[in-house]
DNA sequence: TAAAAAATATTACGATTATCATATTTTATA
DNA sequence: TATAAAATATGATAATCGTAATATTTTTTA
């Protein structure tokens, strides 16, 4: 029994270390395709929602047909998690960069302004994965809830960044009523029918924001 | 054109009396029913979101099966509508009434402490559509957007109402951000998988939101 | 209580979807 | 270039869902 145990064990390692030593070589066709296809998932949940986009939605926009797709994924849920986790990664990166392109003193009142720009609330499927899919999140499963409260703490980490007195524990307190602020904004702002009321919401957002230090 | 226009008006009351009327008499179990599947349907629809009820299961949900649905409803659709603004004329029957409760000088706190309790964070299907829905309604029908946005002028105007300033322009530009801050507090804290991180951003809100008047 | 009307239930259809077995094509190795 | 292996495509299955036609039950009227 023990032998047994030992000789599969074994066998295992062998398989693995040959798998890690092939990656280096070829698969690079398939990883390109994978990342192809979590690229437009992260897009068409963003557009859609984390319901509203079949398997063979994706994989159309990937360029590919909907019976390869799990080669690439045990299942559309493993998936999923792996698009909001992009999503969400991307999305840090463009705020991340708008803010380095002004000096410190700007880059909250910067930030802010990219968040809410009308650029940003009109391109859902490029944008932040909380204000897309926020309130859709809390009915996902705890893979995706958990990649989502990681970028929720980025994001808010990010924002404490730009206060005058980052590192002061008041900073990240405040950071978390902006973050807020920010989604529910943006969440409202394409929510109604009514552009003057979105407009409104936005500029009294940012009014308040830009006040209050 | 006037004359017409005043004709026009009377046919509509005339129209409206004798609707009223009759529901005196007959009409009464269909209606009631009518009501129970918009209340099912409003409660469902905050719970699992637009997208994720059955009209199977909301029938169910109402005590009935799902082949008399088409008996009440034109379409699937038309009962979302309903739903959607009955959920949102509930949510702030129950907000106005808590404000009801207080001096007028502590309405605003009241509200942001009902709108931010626990009680209202855990129990979704009951409380603000807003916040149960908010990223889906962009992506909905025409109708459904619009009784959303009305429900969210609603809203702004009750806050409004218990500021200092109620009256004054800046009153309703500061309802615009109070909601805003509201609505994204409530969906953060619902999305995310961890409940010290939940717990920090409602406390930070509340506090900046009690802070700046 | 019998007939008419209204409300609800049963059953079915066509469309969509996640998943998977198998076939074909493309790429890598010898 | 021929063969092995990897990547992708084709086609099928079972489940779910909105809708609707028809049947049954309940309520109202006479």
């Amino acid at each position: 029994m023990m032998w047994r145990f030992k000789h599969l064990s074994i066998m295992i390692i062998d398989i693995k270390l040959g798998e890690t030593m092939k990656k280096t070589k070829p698969n690079h066709k398939k990883e390109a395709t994978h990342e192809r296809i979590v690229l437009a998932a992260s897009k068409a949940i963003r557009r859609n929602g984390y319901d509203g986009v079949s398997v063979a939605d994706i994989m159309k926009e990937a360029g590919l047909t909907h019976g390869g797709f799990y080669a690439h994924f045990p299942s559309r849920e493993a998936m999923l998690v792996e698009a909001a986790s992009k999503a969400g990664t991307d999305v840090l990166a463009v705020l991340a960069d708008s803010v380095s392109s002004v000096p410190p003193q700007e880059s909250l009142t910067k930030l802010l302004e990219t968040y809410l720009s009308p650029s940003h609330i009109n391109s859902c499927e490029t944008g932040c994965v909380i204000g897309a899919l926020g309130s859709e999140t809390s009915r996902q499963s705890d893979d995706i809830r958990h990649v989502i409260t990681q970028r929720v703490k980025e994001m808010v980490d990010l924002v404490a960044r730009q206060t005058d007195d980052w590192g002061k524990p008041e900073a990240h307190e405040r950071a978390l009523s902006i973050v807020a602020t920010m989604i529910g904004t943006l969440t409202i702002a394409r929510a109604v029918d009514d552009p003057k009321l979105a407009d409104a919401i936005v500029k009294a957002s940012l009014k308040s924001l830009l006040e209050n230090k």
